[in-house]
DNA sequence: ACCTGAACACCGTTCAAGT
DNA sequence: ACCTGAACACCGTTCAAGT
């Protein structure tokens, strides 16, 4: 708790962030992180307890990142809308973090603060309890979801593909086993995630309406 | 390419597959599984490339069991709840390996044959090219979300905790900041993952319907 | 109280030598 | 052609010694 100490936490949090976005995930160690500060590799034990709470402040720094309005309107949908676009998108900006977003439990405010909106504008909706309960599985499923897979779904490129090297991908396999992997992988290449996002999530709110016998728009 | 091998492949994913489950993802190495197989590190070598081919062989394996009728029927509604149900069953029988299943690439047969089978369901619905796309986007972006969310996501219990202890976390908290979470996480405690899992796919199924213009089954 | 080098117990993988 | 021990270049983390 002392206040002489070498580094902040966000000097630490900004390092880290640096070296990733730098030489992605597996050049983050706390040996390259500490020669990044010009320290010893032990002195990061004096911030974090250990490499999961490191990889914390990874997931912290990205969440910090999600902006929205921060106050209830009169429109649930839009709130909904608006508040895992704000996620979606600060996830999207750090592609290589996005795994550890998705995979390591957080349980900093910046991660809790955004839900909490989430699903209070879903309560606005006219949920709660179980079905409350639901809609929030399926619409933060969805979020992390389709971010994780414009990373790393059989349609995303890998580091040495581009969108044609995708398409060649299924064509090459024997007697066009995977037609409709084919047309949707053509698709992709004219596609715009960001269309797909507010298109997948509109599917997800009128399915919500018409399953829940929420008051309808139109 | 040689018939005269220490091992096949099938030893050797059913090791690496039982290493897992007993010691989880941390447990694994070249070393451990050697050491179960009774051989040097070395030997693994020579049935995969590296480490990221032996990721793949358990992703591989995990999606080898999935399990549905195989054959297209009249009602492609079904067939896509079959098929993910099948893919999400399969995953939740190996929690340990979801990270790898969400997390790697993977053109194994055992991945893309679901994913080929779910394509042709969605398009026997009506849908083409770009929705076929969008469609295929939000449902599987459903499933690979739901399954880790349920391991990791904020209602998740970490490997101390159990269903109490997830809302005395949120109890705690100051001045109760976070009043919806705590009472999704009280109704978390009564909820079955499976109800979850098919209301969630029902929301998303009459989302496609109403949102893409569908021929509607009421 | 905070910092940090040395050391320990691991990793994945290359290389060279075995059969 | 396949197997495998030794070695290399890393890891996270403990411990003890510094200020």
């Amino acid at each position: 708790m002392s206040r002489n100490q070498k580094f902040s936490r966000e000097q630490l949090q900004a390092a880290a962030l640096a070296l990733v976005e730098k030489e992605g995930l597996e050049g983050l160690s706390m040996r390259n992180l500490a020669l990044a500060l010009g320290t010893g590799a032990m002195t990061i034990y004096n911030y974090v307890a250990d490499r999961a709470e490191l990889e914390g402040l990874l997931v912290e720094a990205v969440m910090q990142e999600v902006r929205w309005s921060g106050k209830p309107s009169k429109d649930w949908r839009a709130d909904v809308k608006e508040i895992t676009h704000a996620m979606w998108a600060a996830a999207r900006k750090h592609p290589q973090i996005i795994p550890l977003v998705v995979t390591r439990r957080s349980s900093a405010a910046a991660f809790l603060g955004p839900t909490e909106a989430l699903l209070d504008a879903l309560k606005r909706g006219g949920l709660k309890d179980q079905n409350l309960l639901i809609a929030f599985r399926t619409v933060s499923g969805f979020v992390t979801g389709i971010a994780q897979a414009e990373l790393t779904g059989p349609l995303a490129a890998s580091a040495q593909e581009d969108a044609k090297d995708v398409i060649a991908r299924f064509e090459s396999l024997p007697r066009e086993k995977y037609p409709r992997l084919l047309e949707i992988a053509k698709a992709a290449g004219k596609s715009k995630p960001e269309k797909e996002f507010t298109t997948g999530l509109n599917i997800i709110i009128t399915g919500l309406e018409k399953e829940f016998g929420l008051e309808s728009r139109d």
